[in-house]
DNA sequence: ACAAAAGTGTTTTATTTACACCCATGT
DNA sequence: ACATGGGTGTAAATAAAACACTTTTGT
């Protein structure tokens, strides 16, 4: 085995957000409208090359996103979503795209400074549609990363992640039931997350409202993962008996 | 937003892979023990390099392996595991390497052909001990491929992967035990996999054996997915009542 | 008092677990 | 016949789904 340290090919390295939250009664995902060539006015992933050889990929992530929509992801949970590296997703040149996930609560501000003119918060259905073009294969990423947030939250207590650090039962069910786009029944979703060690944790205060009885705060809780799961409702199955 | 084209800092870009198969009553990973420096003579992942800047990922990996190993990953299952990025993980360079983790039955050729004179299958156990000595981070990536492992054979059906094409209910329960290390009971993983929908295929053949009931013979089914998942039996409780 | 939303109780159903028992083969 | 696994039956425990009902607030 001989040394072929000199004919190593180079590639452009970036790194890309989907960083995903829920408001406005509805999953919504981070975009940018892109100021340069190609795909310019298209809209994309925040993120960008990495600033210099020796950055790590989780620096240039938190870096990329600050600097493109004035999120910080500090304390916030993030989590390495894939790699896409197809030969000709750039048009210019080869780029590796390491991508990331990220949720956030509600009120992390759209676009509280940095290069924002641009960021703004997307619905995911929207996203996804077929009449709206994201750049380069970033439509892909968006489905990855709704797919990848459905799932997660099956077996882990990251819904919470979408929340604000103060919370009620129904905030937290409302995170279910817009990420999945299914009803949940309140009373057996409220029996389960407040039975489920470590998920949520009492502040003792209450929340006041317009109507109805005043819900209970809690904060998110040490558990990391959900035992048993969180069963998404399943869909209607496909229907082999004749139903006409 | 300028156009910073120009200066975009390149990295080496290699891939790596975690192979994984079940042979000997132990779960096992393909490695190789490293030619060149740095850690030459250490046992190692295989991998290496893009042959040039316009090859894909998956065709780099496929690749890869086969020139290191022999084996050929062509129809077996194979997935992203992850990124590693680590601004120092190799002492020479910047290198960031986009793992593949692939799940192969036993029959697959340990080291059929290729430069594979120093590939071999070595057991988790011994590549994951304190005492054995791999290459970079390459004892963090065994350690999330076989946590990947364990995991996903929970809610898909990978676990036939490595199986021969065709195995019986004891083969594929033998695996669960072996990924997971604990025993399940064979009554019950029984009506388990033969219950689950698209599973398993019966071929109508049958295993003879020296002693005992033949047991009946399956392919792998189509799904991919475990509704519901299969149950890893929960690890004793941390205990809080003392036991002295 | 009433509407509205929170939260508890209870019943039905599905799934898992544990284990008794029968089945089919080689020796 | 009997040892050796393969495979089925069944009952208890657990968890999910469905839904009646009580609680606590604002108006």
């Amino acid at each position: 085995m001989v040394d072929k340290s000199w004919k190593i090919p180079e590639v452009a390295l970036a790194v890309d957000l989907a960083v995903l939250t829920v408001r406005a009664g509805a999953l919504q995902i981070m975009l940018v409208e892109r100021g340069i060539e190609p795909y310019r006015g298209k809209l994309a992933l925040p993120g960008g090359f990495l600033s210099d050889v020796d950055e790590n990929l989780d620096d240039a992530a938190s870096r990329e996103l600050a600097e493109e929509t004035g999120l910080e992801l500090a304390g916030l949970h993030f989590e390495q979503l894939g790699t896409y590296g197809a030969a000709n997703r750039d048009p210019r040149r080869r780029v590796v795209t390491v991508c990331y996930l990220a949720f956030v609560p509600e009120l992390a501000s759209p676009t509280a400074g940095g290069d924002a003119r641009s960021a703004a918060w997307v619905p995911a259905t929207t996203a996804l549609d077929q009449r709206t073009e994201l750049a380069f294969d970033h439509k892909k990423i968006v489905e990855d990363a709704v797919e990848r947030a459905r799932s997660k939250i099956e077996y882990t207590t990251l819904a919470a992640a979408f929340c604000a650090p103060e919370f009620t039962v129904a905030d937290l069910r409302q995170v279910y039931e817009l990420v999945w786009d299914e009803p949940l029944d309140p009373r057996n979703f409220n029996r389960k997350v407040t039975g489920t060690e470590g998920f949520l944790v009492a502040t003792g205060a209450q929340t006041s409202r317009q109507s109805g009885r005043p819900a209970a705060l809690y904060r998110r809780g040490p558990a990391h993962l959900l035992h048993p799961a969180m069963l998404r409702p399943p869909p209607p199955k496909p229907d082999t008996t004749r139903t006409s």
